[in-house]
DNA sequence: ACAATAGATAAGCACAGACTTATCTGTCGC
DNA sequence: GCGACAGATAAGTCTGTGCTTATCTATTGT
């Protein structure tokens, strides 16, 4: 998955409230829809997506979805953190070091 | 500044490839732009975003302005990946003692 | 079988944003 | 002072995207 669309994915608030739910557990749409004031088309269509970049994933039994985060869905992003050492003065090799971790 | 701001300020591809010229070394806007097939202008507004959202700010000495990268522009992102546990089962906490050396 | 429910898709609208050309501002060398 | 240069701002265009309502699809319980 490519960094500009998990970016663009990551730029809307609503989306990243969707993550941020998903995030404390697995829910169906219309759990993830609760106490947010915009349509169940909407929500779809974030999920759509979310799902699209790889950032969560769902889980199909009958006519029941359920959505979870995709704990490999944000690697790209970190990925691309890595490459700024400028960000970072002295700190990215750390970072380096967390993410050889990671990987195991 | 806010994640949304700093997330859609990223989810350019010219903005990111600024910022990756500028973590190569400070510049002014002419160097930034060269290669690039985008007019002045333009270069000009990405710049004035990424310095609204805190990723880069600008040194002026007389007419020339010479543009760097923000070490901590980018602590916000980092943040709040750190607020997602479920992104990174049982890995966060590295992630969280590397943050706190940062803070050092 | 059929009504109810969950979610996806279609179509249209409105606003945001990335781009352009034209122009303005400010600082330097001469 | 004045022309050259670096960069910012103005104004307009076009596309992308987030939203809506309406509708479709698929699965379940009765």
């Amino acid at each position: 998955m490519n960094e500009t669309d998990i970016f663009r994915a990551l730029a809307d608030p609503t989306r990243r409230l969707l993550l941020e739910r998903l995030s404390a557990g697995a829910r169906n749409a219309t759990e993830l829809r609760e106490g947010l004031a915009v349509s169940q088309p909407a929500i779809s269509q974030h999920i759509a997506v979310l799902r699209g970049v790889g950032l969560i994933a769902e889980q199909k039994t009958g006519r029941h979805v359920t959505y979870r985060v995709d704990p490999d869905g944000m690697r790209p992003l970190v990925d691309w953190l890595t490459r700024y050492r400028a960000f970072w003065p002295s700190r990215v090799d750390k970072l380096k070091t967390l993410l050889k971790e990671m990987d195991q």
